[in-house]
DNA sequence: CAACATTAAATGTATGTACATATATTGCAG
DNA sequence: CTGCAATATATGTACATACATTTAATGTTG
Protein backbone atom coordinates (compact mmCIF):
# COMPACT_ATOMS: atom_id res chain seq x y z
CA UNK A 1 0.00 0.00 0.00
CA UNK A 2 1.32 3.72 -0.91
CA UNK A 3 2.20 5.94 1.83
CA UNK A 4 -0.59 8.33 0.88
CA UNK A 5 -3.26 5.96 1.43
CA UNK A 6 -1.42 4.99 4.32
CA UNK A 7 -1.42 7.51 6.51
CA UNK A 8 -4.55 9.38 3.80
CA UNK A 9 -2.57 12.09 3.50
CA UNK A 10 -2.81 12.74 -0.09
CA UNK A 11 0.18 15.33 -0.64
CA UNK A 12 3.68 15.51 0.72
CA UNK A 13 6.41 18.62 0.58
CA UNK A 14 8.33 16.76 -0.96
CA UNK A 15 10.00 13.35 -1.57
CA UNK A 16 12.36 13.78 0.99
CA UNK A 17 9.42 14.22 3.57
CA UNK A 18 7.45 11.93 2.08
CA UNK A 19 10.47 9.43 2.16
CA UNK A 20 11.24 10.06 5.97
CA UNK A 21 7.23 9.87 7.21
CA UNK A 22 7.37 6.16 5.02
CA UNK A 23 10.57 5.25 6.95
CA UNK A 24 8.93 6.45 10.31
CA UNK A 25 5.90 4.74 9.29
CA UNK A 26 6.96 1.64 7.46
CA UNK A 27 9.54 0.65 10.75
CA UNK A 28 6.69 1.50 12.97
CA UNK A 29 4.51 -0.83 11.22
CA UNK A 30 7.09 -4.07 10.55
CA UNK A 31 8.20 -3.75 14.05
CA UNK A 32 4.93 -4.06 15.46
CA UNK A 33 3.99 -7.41 13.45
CA UNK A 34 7.75 -8.28 15.00
CA UNK A 35 6.40 -7.50 18.53
CA UNK A 36 2.85 -9.02 18.24
CA UNK A 37 4.95 -12.53 17.44
CA UNK A 38 6.90 -12.52 21.15
CA UNK A 39 3.45 -11.56 23.13
CA UNK A 40 2.27 -14.80 22.94
CA UNK A 41 5.67 -15.55 24.06
CA UNK A 42 5.76 -13.01 27.22
CA UNK A 43 8.60 -10.85 26.41
CA UNK A 44 8.54 -7.87 24.80
CA UNK A 45 10.81 -6.70 21.66
CA UNK A 46 13.45 -5.19 23.88
CA UNK A 47 14.05 -8.28 26.37
CA UNK A 48 13.90 -10.27 23.02
CA UNK A 49 16.65 -8.25 21.55
CA UNK A 50 18.76 -8.67 24.78
CA UNK A 51 18.24 -12.25 24.89
CA UNK A 52 19.52 -12.61 21.04
CA UNK A 53 22.80 -11.08 22.60
CA UNK A 54 22.47 -12.92 25.34
CA UNK A 55 23.22 -16.28 23.12
CA UNK A 56 25.32 -14.67 20.93
CA UNK A 57 27.69 -14.58 23.87
CA UNK A 58 26.75 -17.77 25.13
CA UNK A 59 28.25 -19.30 27.35
CA UNK A 60 30.35 -16.56 28.14
CA UNK A 61 28.64 -14.11 30.18
CA UNK A 62 27.64 -10.36 29.26
CA UNK A 63 27.98 -7.22 30.98
CA UNK A 64 25.37 -4.38 30.97
CA UNK A 65 28.32 -2.44 28.81
CA UNK A 66 27.92 -4.76 26.32
CA UNK A 67 24.45 -4.87 25.87
CA UNK A 68 23.65 -1.62 25.94
CA UNK A 69 27.46 -1.35 23.18
CA UNK A 70 25.07 -4.28 20.69
CA UNK A 71 21.54 -2.86 21.34
CA UNK A 72 20.51 -0.74 18.30
CA UNK A 73 19.15 1.66 20.78
CA UNK A 74 22.35 2.68 22.67
CA UNK A 75 20.31 5.27 24.94
CA UNK A 76 18.03 3.33 26.41
CA UNK A 77 17.89 1.09 29.73
CA UNK A 78 19.94 -2.07 29.73
CA UNK A 79 19.52 -3.06 33.44
CA UNK A 80 16.25 -2.52 33.58
CA UNK A 81 15.18 -4.92 31.17
CA UNK A 82 17.68 -7.09 32.54
CA UNK A 83 15.42 -6.33 35.28
CA UNK A 84 12.45 -7.97 34.05
CA UNK A 85 14.22 -10.92 32.09
CA UNK A 86 15.50 -12.28 35.31
CA UNK A 87 11.90 -11.97 37.12
CA UNK A 88 10.98 -14.48 34.46
CA UNK A 89 13.84 -16.55 35.38
CA UNK A 90 15.27 -16.32 31.69
CA UNK A 91 18.80 -14.85 32.55
CA UNK A 92 21.07 -14.92 35.83
CA UNK A 93 22.95 -11.94 36.83
CA UNK A 94 25.90 -12.31 39.61
CA UNK A 95 28.62 -9.95 40.23
CA UNK A 96 31.54 -10.33 38.38
CA UNK A 97 34.60 -11.62 40.56
CA UNK A 98 37.69 -10.18 38.53
CA UNK A 99 35.64 -6.36 38.64
CA UNK A 100 32.97 -6.09 41.55
CA UNK A 101 31.87 -3.32 39.46
CA UNK A 102 30.54 -5.68 36.84
CA UNK A 103 27.63 -7.98 36.71
CA UNK A 104 27.94 -11.40 34.94
CA UNK A 105 24.45 -11.58 32.87
CA UNK A 106 23.70 -15.18 31.13
CA UNK A 107 21.19 -16.34 29.47
CA UNK A 108 19.68 -19.60 31.15
CA UNK A 109 18.32 -23.20 29.68
CA UNK A 110 14.55 -21.74 30.03
CA UNK A 111 16.10 -18.58 28.08
CA UNK A 112 17.28 -20.37 25.13
CA UNK A 113 14.55 -22.80 25.11
CA UNK A 114 12.16 -19.47 24.58
CA UNK A 115 14.43 -18.49 21.80
CA UNK A 116 14.63 -21.46 20.12
CA UNK A 117 10.83 -21.80 20.12
CA UNK A 118 10.68 -17.63 19.33
CA UNK A 119 13.09 -18.56 15.72
CA UNK A 120 10.47 -21.19 15.15
CA UNK A 121 7.86 -19.14 14.81
CA UNK A 122 9.54 -16.38 13.11
CA UNK A 123 11.06 -18.72 10.28
CA UNK A 124 7.35 -19.30 9.55
CA UNK A 125 7.22 -15.51 8.79
CA UNK A 126 11.04 -14.41 7.17
CA UNK A 127 11.37 -10.71 7.61
CA UNK A 128 10.38 -8.03 4.55
CA UNK A 129 9.95 -10.94 2.08
CA UNK A 130 8.33 -8.79 -0.21
CA UNK A 131 11.75 -8.07 -1.13
CA UNK A 132 14.14 -9.52 -3.82
CA UNK A 133 17.62 -10.12 -2.44
CA UNK A 134 18.36 -6.82 -4.55
CA UNK A 135 16.18 -4.81 -3.23
CA UNK A 136 16.58 -5.66 0.35
CA UNK A 137 20.62 -4.96 -0.71
CA UNK A 138 19.73 -1.66 -1.60
CA UNK A 139 17.06 -0.20 1.05
CA UNK A 140 20.57 -0.98 2.98
CA UNK A 141 22.59 0.90 1.19
CA UNK A 142 19.96 3.97 1.00
CA UNK A 143 19.99 3.99 4.66
CA UNK A 144 23.53 3.79 5.04
CA UNK A 145 23.88 6.79 2.76
CA UNK A 146 21.03 8.53 5.04
CA UNK A 147 23.62 8.46 8.00
CA UNK A 148 26.84 9.73 6.30
CA UNK B 1 28.31 4.77 7.84
CA UNK B 2 28.12 1.39 7.06
CA UNK B 3 25.84 -0.56 9.79
CA UNK B 4 28.25 -3.15 10.20
CA UNK B 5 30.15 -0.40 11.52
CA UNK B 6 27.36 1.37 13.36
CA UNK B 7 26.88 -1.41 15.29
CA UNK B 8 29.45 -3.45 15.15
CA UNK B 9 28.33 -6.81 14.09
CA UNK B 10 30.55 -7.24 10.92
CA UNK B 11 27.78 -10.07 9.76
CA UNK B 12 24.27 -11.23 8.88
CA UNK B 13 22.60 -14.66 8.65
CA UNK B 14 21.28 -12.54 4.98
CA UNK B 15 20.42 -9.58 2.98
CA UNK B 16 16.91 -8.95 4.54
CA UNK B 17 17.87 -9.40 8.11
CA UNK B 18 20.27 -6.95 7.31
CA UNK B 19 18.07 -4.50 5.62
CA UNK B 20 15.46 -4.39 8.84
CA UNK B 21 18.14 -4.22 10.97
CA UNK B 22 19.32 -1.42 9.18
CA UNK B 23 16.08 0.24 8.71
CA UNK B 24 15.28 -0.12 12.67
CA UNK B 25 18.83 1.43 13.56
CA UNK B 26 18.70 4.24 11.02
CA UNK B 27 14.86 5.39 11.93
CA UNK B 28 15.96 5.92 15.45
CA UNK B 29 19.10 7.46 14.48
CA UNK B 30 17.11 9.92 12.05
CA UNK B 31 14.27 10.33 14.89
CA UNK B 32 16.89 11.37 17.74
CA UNK B 33 18.69 13.82 15.38
CA UNK B 34 14.67 15.24 15.16
CA UNK B 35 14.10 14.84 18.61
CA UNK B 36 17.39 16.89 19.43
CA UNK B 37 15.82 20.11 17.46
CA UNK B 38 12.53 20.09 19.48
CA UNK B 39 14.01 19.76 23.41
CA UNK B 40 15.43 23.12 22.77
CA UNK B 41 11.55 24.23 22.93
CA UNK B 42 10.50 22.35 25.38
CA UNK B 43 7.98 19.68 23.25
CA UNK B 44 8.91 15.92 22.12
CA UNK B 45 8.69 14.46 19.16
CA UNK B 46 5.08 13.11 19.42
CA UNK B 47 3.80 16.07 21.11
CA UNK B 48 5.19 17.98 17.46
CA UNK B 49 3.59 15.62 15.38
CA UNK B 50 0.36 16.61 17.36
CA UNK B 51 0.78 20.04 17.09
CA UNK B 52 1.46 19.99 13.27
CA UNK B 53 -1.54 18.01 12.86
CA UNK B 54 -3.70 20.72 14.72
CA UNK B 55 -1.64 23.20 12.24
CA UNK B 56 -3.15 21.68 9.47
CA UNK B 57 -6.68 21.91 10.86
CA UNK B 58 -6.19 25.19 12.23
CA UNK B 59 -8.88 27.01 12.71
CA UNK B 60 -11.09 24.06 13.03
CA UNK B 61 -11.02 22.20 15.69
CA UNK B 62 -9.67 18.26 15.91
CA UNK B 63 -10.67 15.59 18.10
CA UNK B 64 -9.14 13.15 19.63
CA UNK B 65 -10.15 10.48 17.28
CA UNK B 66 -8.69 12.49 14.10
CA UNK B 67 -5.45 12.89 15.99
CA UNK B 68 -4.99 9.58 16.31
CA UNK B 69 -6.47 8.20 12.52
CA UNK B 70 -3.69 11.29 11.81
CA UNK B 71 -0.68 10.19 13.91
CA UNK B 72 1.62 7.59 12.71
CA UNK B 73 1.33 5.81 15.23
CA UNK B 74 -2.13 4.44 15.51
CA UNK B 75 -2.16 2.70 18.81
CA UNK B 76 -0.14 6.16 20.54
CA UNK B 77 -2.16 8.14 23.47
CA UNK B 78 -3.01 11.05 21.83
CA UNK B 79 -5.55 12.22 25.18
CA UNK B 80 -2.42 12.04 27.24
CA UNK B 81 -0.20 14.00 24.62
CA UNK B 82 -2.72 16.96 24.35
CA UNK B 83 -2.64 16.35 28.06
CA UNK B 84 0.70 18.20 27.89
CA UNK B 85 0.33 20.69 25.19
CA UNK B 86 -2.66 21.85 27.21
CA UNK B 87 -0.40 22.18 30.37
CA UNK B 88 1.77 24.64 28.13
CA UNK B 89 -0.69 26.54 26.79
CA UNK B 90 -0.39 25.21 23.34
CA UNK B 91 -4.00 23.92 22.69
CA UNK B 92 -7.03 24.66 24.03
CA UNK B 93 -9.55 21.82 24.91
CA UNK B 94 -13.64 21.53 24.68
CA UNK B 95 -16.16 19.93 24.98
CA UNK B 96 -17.82 19.62 21.80
CA UNK B 97 -20.72 21.26 21.59
CA UNK B 98 -22.82 19.23 18.96
CA UNK B 99 -21.59 15.90 20.27
CA UNK B 100 -21.04 15.93 24.21
CA UNK B 101 -18.67 12.56 24.33
CA UNK B 102 -16.28 14.30 21.87
CA UNK B 103 -13.69 17.15 22.48
CA UNK B 104 -12.48 20.08 20.51
CA UNK B 105 -8.77 20.64 20.06
CA UNK B 106 -7.62 23.38 19.11
CA UNK B 107 -3.99 25.22 18.16
CA UNK B 108 -3.74 28.38 20.28
CA UNK B 109 -1.55 31.59 18.91
CA UNK B 110 1.63 30.29 21.24
CA UNK B 111 1.19 26.77 20.12
CA UNK B 112 1.14 28.53 16.21
CA UNK B 113 4.50 30.93 16.99
CA UNK B 114 6.20 27.94 18.44
CA UNK B 115 5.57 25.87 15.49
CA UNK B 116 7.01 28.44 13.11
CA UNK B 117 9.79 29.39 15.50
CA UNK B 118 10.84 25.55 14.79
CA UNK B 119 10.16 25.22 11.04
CA UNK B 120 13.15 27.73 10.59
CA UNK B 121 15.20 25.35 12.39
CA UNK B 122 14.55 22.52 10.66
CA UNK B 123 14.64 24.39 7.25
CA UNK B 124 18.16 24.62 8.16
CA UNK B 125 18.79 20.82 8.81
CA UNK B 126 16.89 19.91 5.85
CA UNK B 127 15.82 15.78 6.28
CA UNK B 128 17.43 12.97 4.98
CA UNK B 129 19.37 15.77 2.56
CA UNK B 130 22.14 12.98 1.64
CA UNK B 131 19.45 11.46 -0.74
CA UNK B 132 19.05 13.21 -4.18
CA UNK B 133 15.58 13.40 -4.77
CA UNK B 134 15.64 10.05 -7.47
CA UNK B 135 17.00 8.12 -4.00
CA UNK B 136 14.29 9.30 -2.04
CA UNK B 137 11.61 8.04 -4.31
CA UNK B 138 13.26 4.84 -4.61
CA UNK B 139 13.52 4.71 -0.72
CA UNK B 140 9.81 5.29 -0.68
CA UNK B 141 9.00 2.87 -3.23
CA UNK B 142 10.96 0.15 -1.31
CA UNK B 143 9.26 0.63 1.72
CA UNK B 144 5.87 0.67 -0.10
CA UNK B 145 6.89 -3.12 -1.12
CA UNK B 146 7.17 -3.83 2.40
CA UNK B 147 4.13 -3.39 3.30
CA UNK B 148 2.45 -4.75 0.55
C1' DC C 1 -39.45 5.10 25.81
C1' DA C 2 -36.41 1.52 28.08
C1' DA C 3 -32.59 -1.57 27.44
C1' DC C 4 -28.65 -2.28 25.25
C1' DA C 5 -24.98 -1.56 21.97
C1' DT C 6 -21.84 1.83 20.13
C1' DT C 7 -18.89 5.70 20.25
C1' DA C 8 -15.45 9.21 22.26
C1' DA C 9 -12.41 10.06 25.51
C1' DA C 10 -10.07 9.28 29.83
C1' DT C 11 -7.78 6.35 33.06
C1' DG C 12 -5.02 2.31 34.93
C1' DT C 13 -1.02 -0.60 34.63
C1' DA C 14 3.12 -2.50 32.82
C1' DT C 15 6.86 -1.55 29.98
C1' DG C 16 10.29 1.20 27.66
C1' DT C 17 13.00 5.62 26.54
C1' DA C 18 15.79 9.65 27.68
C1' DC C 19 18.43 11.97 30.64
C1' DA C 20 20.31 13.15 35.14
C1' DT C 21 22.04 11.60 39.39
C1' DA C 22 23.56 8.25 42.95
C1' DT C 23 26.34 4.35 44.67
C1' DA C 24 30.00 1.33 44.77
C1' DT C 25 34.41 -0.19 43.05
C1' DT C 26 38.68 0.43 40.87
C1' DG C 27 42.76 2.97 39.13
C1' DC C 28 46.05 6.32 39.65
C1' DA C 29 48.70 10.66 40.88
C1' DG C 30 51.13 12.68 44.31
C1' DC D 1 48.76 5.08 51.30
C1' DT D 2 45.31 8.97 50.59
C1' DG D 3 42.41 11.56 47.77
C1' DC D 4 40.21 11.93 43.63
C1' DA D 5 38.97 10.77 38.96
C1' DA D 6 37.11 7.11 36.17
C1' DT D 7 34.25 3.13 35.57
C1' DA D 8 30.04 -0.05 35.98
C1' DT D 9 25.72 -0.23 37.25
C1' DA D 10 21.51 1.21 39.49
C1' DT D 11 17.94 4.54 40.51
C1' DG D 12 14.83 8.69 39.94
C1' DT D 13 11.80 11.35 37.07
C1' DA D 14 9.27 12.76 33.06
C1' DC D 15 7.39 11.24 29.00
C1' DA D 16 5.60 7.80 25.68
C1' DT D 17 3.73 3.22 24.22
C1' DA D 18 0.62 -0.77 24.42
C1' DC D 19 -3.34 -2.64 25.87
C1' DA D 20 -7.32 -3.19 28.89
C1' DT D 21 -10.93 -1.03 31.38
C1' DT D 22 -14.00 2.79 32.73
C1' DT D 23 -17.12 6.69 32.14
C1' DA D 24 -20.23 9.37 29.77
C1' DA D 25 -22.99 10.47 25.77
C1' DT D 26 -25.39 8.99 21.83
C1' DG D 27 -27.86 5.57 18.64
C1' DT D 28 -30.78 1.89 17.96
C1' DT D 29 -34.11 -1.66 18.51
C1' DG D 30 -37.94 -3.90 20.37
Amino acid sequence: MKIEDAIKQPVFRDVHQKALINLVYTTGWVQQRNANQFKDFGITLPQFNILRILRGQHPKPATVNLLIERMLDKTSNASRIVDKLELKKLVTRTVCPSNRRAVDICITEAGLDLLSKIDKVIDLNPVLSNLTEAEATLLSDLLDKIRD
